[in-house]
DNA sequence: ACTGAAAAGCAGTAGGG
DNA sequence: CCCTACTGCTTTTCAGT
């Protein structure tokens, strides 16, 4: 499951996390090497799927969706019945990320929603596969963090 | 808050959150553009921090770090010291996001760790500011998502 | 606000150590 | 696994509409 990753492509890493939209040549550059075998070394960590992918990062705040709230949704019995839920999630945008969780609550969702009412009528539809706990987020870090490098470092 | 976003600005928004990294002229001919013009829209919403930034996706699982857990933090009494946990958090880059909400609880945060003793040892630094809740993720959608076009659109 | 064209810079590939 | 060199595209800027 976890690759070799040696110095040069925690830097890599480390790079593109904080510029998504970094040239090879510059990244090139601040990793030593050259373009081509900067390309090539992405290129692997692409296929690997330890880069998943480049997204541009959109601030909900200034898109019209001003309120975003953490929602808790607890299924009442041995609930196998996941799939409904699956399919809210492919509907509803609204719905920035869900993690199934161990404990208490099954699942932990941030949700995005353009005024109260509109997370009224969210939280409503979560409501119907079970009980749902709702907190509002006052503020966050933004999220321009992912993996660093471990401290007990893989050694190629 | 709020920016006036048309048609174009949500078909680029759309595109630019699914692939950081297409070119300008690609993206261009998908919302029917001039290259130069699609730059100038794109500058546009960068400079108004609709756009904050293009990141890479690094899989957690990937890279070291095989546990990820959500953490809820409760303050005991009405504390002002939150400048130690803001330190926590620029110095641990293993809390991946952080979210101050209303309820109970304070602070909750999604944490990736390199084991479960590694998970221990930051449960216990923040254990220190209040009383913690840890649930371990099982699964997690991609976050492949950010906001999409709100269904009531805004009109230059 | 958008287009089109030109210069500079970058990506992608081939050949070789 | 790395390098250099080459070719064709992409980015960036700017004059014109």
């Amino acid at each position: 499951m976890t690759e070799s990753l040696d110095v040069t492509d925690w830097a890599i890493l480390t790079e593109v996390q904080r510029d998504g939209r970094i040239p090879f040549t510059e990244l090139a550059r601040r990793v030593n090497l050259s373009a081509s075998a900067t390309k090539e070394r992405v290129r692997r960590l692409e296929e690997a799927e330890v880069i998943t992918g480049y997204r541009a990062e959109v601030n909900p705040e200034r898109t019209g969706y001003p309120v975003m709230a953490v929602v808790r949704l607890k299924y009442p019995g041995p609930g196998t019945r996941h799939q409904p839920l699956r399919r809210l999630l492919e509907e509803r945008a609204e719905i920035l990320e869900c993690l199934r969780t161990t404990g208490d609550d099954c699942y932990v969702m941030k949700v995005a929603a353009t005024s109260m009412a509109h997370l009224e009528e969210i939280v409503d539809e979560l409501a119907e596969f079970g009980s749902t706990t709702t907190n509002l987020v006052l503020s966050r870090t933004l999220p321009l963090r992912g993996p660093g490098v471990p401290r007990v470092n893989t050694v190629r």
